[in-house]
DNA sequence: AGGCGCTTGTGAAGGGGTGCACAAATCGCG
DNA sequence: CGCGATTTGTGCACCCCTTCACAAGCGCCT
């Protein structure tokens, strides 16, 4: 692999820049290890082969491999990797040793239920301010935290350090949201919105739509429906997945 | 809803199987390529060219046109794609000239949440039942259903015809509620506990971890920041890290 | 009728990701 | 102290997906 780093390091030999630009896809992997490895820590292990920790999170031990080599992780060869260690070099390149503030805007059914999600809190982030545009549900508490109007985002903005965005609003005024969220400076959000939001280079924008993961799963179904009602000898979609490996493979890859 | 419209099917005699298999990436867009289009639909459009349609959908014109040409889908050169056609085609092929029952298991933040979205409904989806473990929560109605417990699963399952199972339960039980599952028949599952389900061939799992996202969105975050902060300043905050990220390897090959 | 502008559909090139297979490295044990 | 068992790190080949660029097709206007 060419190690070709940025442009801008003349001089410094051995000068190592700022973070090794990962793959995304391994990026997206990375979460699932780090949950894995704090399930291994919380039962005593103290290393882990990469066969065992890819079993765990569910992919093949070489793309494992592959994926840690990429952010410079030593395993030891001949006993694994160190569990401890591992944690913290994760939490590191996902920029997790701070705990980031989250800013969640439209308490509805969706938001009311994200408030709640204590898998935000147990996973370094902690929701900082709930906002909603609709005044009669200003001033209710959730989970602790009351409600604010949305126009006080640039107040509220001023005093945390809001870090991501996210946006549980209907599609209707995601777009508004966005805007606002961008100017008061953030540049992390995470959409819930059924809809394309346009945001200024530099902001990045993940969307999550639980619907279209349905309608995916749609497919896929029409799909075995329509293969059963196919030919001769009673086969059944079960046996006659093509290919060798048909097992869980659509448990990735979501996103991108 | 609307008729059976097989692409292609007129005329060609038993030649191609009932549904083209497109590549995964393309069924991934179209669930978003069929949003943009009901909105166009609702604004009166009744055609609608590649670049507008992929500029609706946030895609590159260029993928689209290669996407819709997966499903055989006519488009008109000098016009455009026919924005009703189009509709039904994608809708056939997602599987959703039926609406689908879903059974939801886990009422907790988020099934409660999940339970109230109503953007299951206006896209094809329709829950059919609320399961859970609880027995302080059965008996519970939400959005005009009752909750029920999981055991009577089967029961139920015999009744409606249940589509897909979606998960919102903790980790801990989701692996038990996953096998409940596929033994009364569900060959497509939606999880969003944070943990990997083990399911036999022929089963899909799809699988939404609200954190992972996040944490997605911190590694940006971490990256933009230390790119900002980069060029003298030699600190930053590798050298925090446990281990060191040493990546002063050059360990290059003679290749080249 | 014929030409012109617009848009689709696709061939081909390039990039990225995946998985295999193996050499290198480390540990434990005799 | 060296050997074998074990496990990492990675070169390589393959495959899928993306993107460009362009020829083919269609409608409209003259």
């Amino acid at each position: 692999m060419s190690q070709h780093r940025h442009p801008g390091a003349p001089g410094r030999a051995g000068a190592v820049p700022a973070l090794p630009d990962l793959p995304e896809a391994t990026v997206a992997r990375l979460p699932e290890y780090l949950r894995a490895l704090h399930n291994l820590a919380e039962t005593g292990h103290e290393t882990v082969s990469s066969e065992g920790l890819a079993n765990a999170a569910g992919v093949n031990s070489a793309k494992l491999r592959k994926d840690l080599s990429h952010l410079g992780s030593y395993g030891t060869r001949g006993v694994g990797y160190d569990v401890g260690l591992l944690i913290d070099q994760i939490e590191f390149v996902l920029g997790l040793t701070q705990r980031r503030a989250v800013a969640l805007v439209g308490v509805g059914n969706l938001g009311h239920a994200l408030a709640g999600y204590d898998g935000f809190a147990s996973r370094g982030f902690r929701i900082a301010a709930l906002f909603d545009a609709d005044p009669s549900r200003v001033g209710e508490e959730i989970s602790g935290l009351t409600v604010r109007h949305v126009d006080e985002l640039p107040r509220v903005a001023a005093e945390e350090s809001i870090s991501i965005g996210v946006i549980a609003t209907p599609a209707s005024a995601a777009q508004a949201v966005a805007d606002q969220l961008v100017a008061v400076g953030v540049t992390s959000i995470l959409n819930f919105a059924p809809c394309v939001l346009s945001v200024p280079e530099g902001v990045d924008v993940r969307k999550v739509d639980l619907a279209i993961e349905l309608q995916i799963l749609s497919f896929h179904e029409h799909r075995k429906a329509s293969l059963t009602a196919l030919p001769a000898s009673g086969g059944s979609a079960l046996t006659a997945l093509p290919g060798g490996l048909a097992a869980t493979d659509t448990q990735e890859a979501i996103g991108t």
